[in-house]
RNA sequence: UGGCCCGUCGUCUAAUGGCAGGACACCGGUCUUUGGAACCGGCGGUGGUGGUUCGAAUCCACCCGGGCCAGCCA
């Protein structure tokens, strides 16, 4: 359970926690909630794992009792590795979460997974095939024409086991057999096309070592592991949804202890970056990026060592939340996450990353005015301050300064004053500059009395900024990292250039800009290592883990400040120049402003009629002239020709049961049949529901005869469609028989409305949309008795009485 | 082109037949010794067309758009 003492809400919560929410109240799994988070070790995790970690760990940690598991699914000997293993280990860790005991290998199940394929093929549901790799692909057909079914489909089961147990006898060579499931060369889901199960493989397991030479894949191995695990909730990204039909086809055609189900939700995609492995693999060989733990990399090494703390990506992802549309996120998203998390932990102190001299004029040789600086705004609720050092001597930033200063410009030009953050208030009295134009020195006077406190007499200073003292400054390297990329799609931008390879175009030639010597104050100095700050007024940095700790610091920026000043002053700043290219949805289409030209796309030709089969014309031609249906209507009856019979029956059902008119009838039946029982079929066949003709005949003419209002005939038959029965009974059961006696909802009617005075002022001013809450309300009350015709019309006569004085 | 999945503010995400809500972004304001933070306010959305219903983002049909699937990868 959360950590509130209310009731789990059944709403407001991603699609899988109200799947597991309902298992619960089912009774389900004997109440366990186990999930789990598989990756395979074969290379660096990266922030859309960390959405799967949080995602999986998170369940687990929100229900009573479950737990997720960490399990390494490593069926591929050839790419697998234990560096990978640790590494990964060492990321989710990091994230924050713990598996406890419950650490697995995919490998550890070789054993039990061999079992079960020779029961498969005991089973006559497996089968060695010994083609070539090039012959099966051929077989397996096309997405729009079925396979062929291989020669060796009928071998037989002594000769699938024989041939089996000689494959993992190391009888054969890489690829002269595999075994198949033996499904169905023909289904629609190119996945069950009697998919390969084991191959061969000569190759050492980095844990099993030469124990196997044949190894299972994932379709086949994957629900197994879960299943051997007890786990209730497989989550896995949408792509593997074509998968679930075999993953089901494994589970029950073995006999694994426990029934898991997998659920698909999208993955994250980021803007500005790519999430593929093959993709920085190729950043890191070509020397785009400085490694895997690069802080310009998606990976939860690069993350780590930008500076970002783990509970600023939990943070995230957890704003993203989890559905089944296909997204992409804004990094703006991701940012705002870090700031947040950072706002209330980095310590502020000053730095200056371009430095410009600043001497004050008629200050006493050899002076120090100390102040104690506090670390964190007044809005933070952390202690600490330490002591800040000023002399005559000063560096501010160059940008904080102008001669020729922009409207809104509140730092320090020639004769105007700015705030000194924590020291005095000055002003530029001389600019001193060299040869060439450029800017040496500023000369400044300062007012000794604005030292912790306003200028006395009234006047305003607009400005704060950051500087250090010349003699105290420590001198440093500062990275400042910006997003990889150019574009916010590169693998849709290199795409729509028709390239495979070229994403690597849109590389940001301006994500790393390294400053050699800025300065920072000496407290930093006296810090621990991973201290995260604010230098104020530039952004949040720590000290790069690797490069940075000895004696001369170097700073990574994790992220800058959130910059209002930037976007007042508009066009011209590298930061604008790398947003303006942002994806865009055209048509529906995402291009790339620049690298697709925008077209509107014509509009489509307006909708040709179908061809239909001649039968099917035909028949709809009967069922429209006969029974006066609706052409769409007739049409969709006559498609399916169990379904015009089940009509026919219907209609000749309501007939016999006393119905009096012929076409009224029809269309009603239509109408049910069409709108209300697909739904409930749940993909059932007609023939498979617990009920027939006469019944959904009667249901039929109870709601045309007025017995049932229609909202009271769909509940009525979503009972009939799970356990069949009589409608009339179901009816009476349920309490559902319809009032419309005017008398009797008159004074309900009354109620409600008496019951919201301010709905009812809002619905008068013009907002409609109430009239749903009105009605909800009264059928709330009536338990969805009510007469919705004459529950309207009586509210709309008590809505449209003048209001009292 | 066959099957499956998916279309809600610019972006992400709620609403499970009954008041289209939240977050980020954006815009304005208050406050401020950070052009930060915080606070207040604003802008802005159900892909389209029909249908069912007292009532549709939600159910049905068709259309449009997007994603996934033809590895002995996962």
């Amino acid at each position: 359970m959360g950590p509130d003492s209310t009731p789990t809400p059944t709403s407001g919560r991603d699609f899988v926690r109200q799947i597991i929410d309902r298992d619960l109240v089912a009774g389900r799994n004997a109440g366990r909630v186990i999930t789990r988070f598989p990756p395979e070790p074969n290379g660096f995790l990266h922030i859309g794992h960390a959405k799967s970690i949080v995602f999986n760990f998170g369940l687990a940690a929100e229900y009573a009792g479950a737990r997720c598991h960490l399990r390494f699914d490593d069926t591929n000997p050839t790419t697998e590795d234990v560096r990978y293993v640790h590494a990964i280990k060492e990321d989710v860790r990091w994230l924050g979460y713990d598996w406890g005991e419950h650490l697995y290998f995919a490998s550890d199940y070789f054993d039990e997974m061999y079992a079960f394929a020779e029961e498969l093929i005991r089973k006559g549901l497996a089968y060695v095939d010994s083609q070539s790799e090039e012959a099966i692909r051929e077989q397996r057909g096309t997405v729009t024409e079925s396979g062929l079914e291989s020669p060796h489909r009928q071998r037989a089961v002594e000769e699938n086991l024989r041939l089996f147990r000689e494959m993992k006898a190391r009888r054969y060579r890489d690829g002269e057999h595999v075994l198949r499931a033996k499904i169905d060369m023909a289904s629609a889901n190119m996945l069950m096309r009697d998919p390969v199960l084991y191959r061969i493989r000569h190759a050492d397991h980095y844990r099993t070592g030469g124990t196997w030479c044949i190894y299972p894949l994932y379709d086949y191995a994957h629900p197994l592991e879960d299943a051997l695990e007890g786990v209730t909730h497989s989550l896995c990204t949408l792509e593997f949804a074509n998968n679930r039909e075999l993953y089901d086809w494994v589970v029950e055609n073995v006999s694994v202890p426990h029934r898991p189900r997998q659920y698909e939700f999208a993955r994250l995609s980021l803007d500005y970056t790519v999430m593929s492995k093959r993709r920085f693999l190729r950043l890191v060989e070509e020397g785009d990026v400085a490694g895997w733990d690069d802080p310009r990399m998606p990976t939860l090494a690069g993350l780590r060592r930008r500076g970002i703390t783990p509970e600023a990506i939990r943070e995230f992802c957890e704003m993203v939340g989890v559905a089944r549309a296909d997204s992409r996120v804004d990094l703006a998203k991701l940012e705002y996450a870090i700031r947040d998390n950072l706002n209330r932990q980095a310590l502020r102190v000053l730095a200056v990353l371009r430095p410009l001299k600043v001497t004050l004029i008629g200050w006493p040789t050899g002076r120090v005015e100390t102040s104690e600086a506090p670390y964190f705004p007044r809005d933070v609720p952390q202690e600490g301050s330490r002591p800040l050092a000023c002399t005559g001597a000063l560096y501010i930033d160059r940008d904080d300064f102008s001669e020729s200063p922009p409207p809104g410009f509140r730092r320090l030009v020639p004769g105007g004053e700015v705030r000194l953050r924590y020291a005095h208030v000055i002003r530029c009295e001389e600019v001193l500059k060299d040869a060439s134009g450029s800017v040496t020195e500023l000369r400044c006077s300062y007012d000794p009395a604005t030292w912790g406190q306003d200028p006395v007499d009234g006047r305003s200073v607009k400005g704060t900024i950051q500087w250090v003292s010349a003699a105290h400054a420590v001198p440093c390297a500062v990275r400042l990292y910006d997003r990889l990329f150019t574009v916010s799609d590169p693998e849709a931008a290199a795409a729509s250039r028709g390239g495979d390879s070229i994403f690597k175009d849109f590389l940001n030639p301006a994500s790393l800009e390294i400053i050699e010597d800025a300065l920072v104050e000496p407290s930093v100095l006296n810090d621990p290592g991973d201290t995260r700050y604010q230098f104020e007024r530039v952004g949040y940095f720590w000290r790069d883990p690797v490069d940075g700790r000895g004696d001369r610091p170097v700073f990574n920026r994790i992220v800058t400040l959130r910059d209002t000043w930037a976007k007042v002053k508009g066009g011209g700043t590298r930061k604008d120049a790398l947003s303006s290219p942002r994806g865009r949805t055209v048509g529906g289409k995402r291009t790339v402003k620049g690298v697709e030209a925008v077209t509107r796309r014509p509009r489509a030709p307006a909708a040709t009629p179908p061809r239909l089969e001649p039968e099917v014309r035909e028949r709809s031609e009967e069922l429209r002239s006969r029974w006066g249906l609706d052409p769409a209507d007739a049409e969709i009856l006559a498609r399916d020709p169990s379904l015009s019979g089940f009509f026919l029956a219907t209609v000749s059902e309501c007939m016999r049961q006393g119905a009096s008119d012929e076409r009224r009838s029809a269309a009603a039946v239509a109408n049910w049949m069409i709108n209300a029982l697909p739904p409930l079929a749940g993909g059932r066949e007609l023939a498979q529901l617990p009920f027939g003709a006469p019944e959904f005949a009667a249901l039929v003419s109870l709601v045309e005869g007025g017995v049932l209002s229609g909202r009271g005939g769909a509940a009525v038959l979503e009972v009939l469609a799970r356990e069949g029965g009589s409608p009339s009974e179901i009816m009476e059961r349920l309490g559902l028989r319809q009032v419309s006696d005017a008398d009797a909802l008159s004074p309900i009617v009354k109620d409600v409305v008496r019951a919201h005075p301010a709905k009812v002022e809002e619905y008068r001013a013009g907002k409609e949309g109430l009239m749903g809450f009105f009605m909800g309300q009264v059928m709330q009350r009536t338990e969805g008795r009510a007469d919705p015709k004459v529950a309207r019309e009586l509210l709309e006569q008590a809505l449209a009485e003048p209001v009292q004085r």
